[in-house]
DNA sequence: TTACATGCAAAGTGTTTGCATAACT
DNA sequence: AGTTATGCAAACACTTTGCATGTAA
């Protein structure tokens, strides 16, 4: 069975829980990577004993973004949006080599959030939630283009 | 005739300087929309005496990111991804209602925008762009719901 | 029971690609 | 002159939609 917490999180946003969003909200909440719809779809249908229509996913997605539960996070090359579930504030560091997506955070981010916030507010403008994405190179594709230049 | 500046900077980048990507750069930096690839193929060929085909806008936009001279945006409804040339750094404040992008900054955005360098220099990640992106709802759209609301 | 969600397949849209032509240094 | 970019059109991939069936409260 999935956490309560789940269906909880779906009726607190006015959502009905039904066994396809449950299904996907638990999965986007347990894993620690940034799926795309793809990803998505492969692995639910394959590991769990559920089985979900693509359109489905899609339709869920979209739900969950126009609910501000999710977020889309673009990698700088792929074409397929990856998502997120925003259980607490932070940003992502996005390699434009490998596309790997990292969780990032530090003490006082909060604060300096905050800061766009306010900035946001004087424009009058309501903020609902964030997306907040450095690009790079990671380390190990650092790594690799220097053993690629000793050559 | 462009701007030097233009031309300089696609140099300076190592992007040979070809009157389409001229072209295209000088649209990003000159206008304060950001715009999808569809609006600049549109405004390019209407407005200027260049014809650019579709086929290039797409290339040279994904080069231009390849190139980190060049962001996507994305709003949260919409398909089309916005692209947005980075002269210094700001952030977004994208509307989830009309998909409008508006450009936001305060004095110390930098300080804070450092400080999640710094976090991802603790990652040994080397940033090289941001796309930073508060989702929510504009003032129009704000004043638009109260009307409804009256009725 | 009534409204709403799902699934399938087909349609739609945005983006990329291969190859011949043209432009840049 | 040699390399690189452009343009066209066709191919490709991702996403959405219509309608019949199934599910939730």
């Amino acid at each position: 069975m999935f956490s309560m917490n789940v269906k909880k999180i779906l009726q607190d946003n006015d959502i009905t829980p039904t066994l396809q969003r449950i299904v996907i909200l638990n999965y986007l909440m347990s894993s620690s990577k940034h799926p795309t719809a793809d990803q998505i779809f492969n692995d639910i249908n394959q590991d769990q004993n559920v089985t979900i229509s693509k359109a489905t996913v899609y339709n869920t997605l979209n739900y969950f973004i126009e609910k501000n539960l999710v977020i889309k996070v673009m990698t700088s090359k792929c074409t397929q949006p990856h998502y997120d579930y925003f259980l607490k504030p932070h940003f992502h560091l996005i390699c434009s080599k490998c596309g790997k997506i990292i969780d990032a955070n530090y003490d006082n981010f909060n604060n300096d959030l905050n800061h766009m916030v306010l900035e946001a507010q004087k424009n009058e403008f309501k903020v609902s939630n964030e997306s907040i994405n450095l690009y790079g190179v990671c380390k190990t594709c650092l790594e690799n283009d220097e053993e690629d230049s000793d050559n």
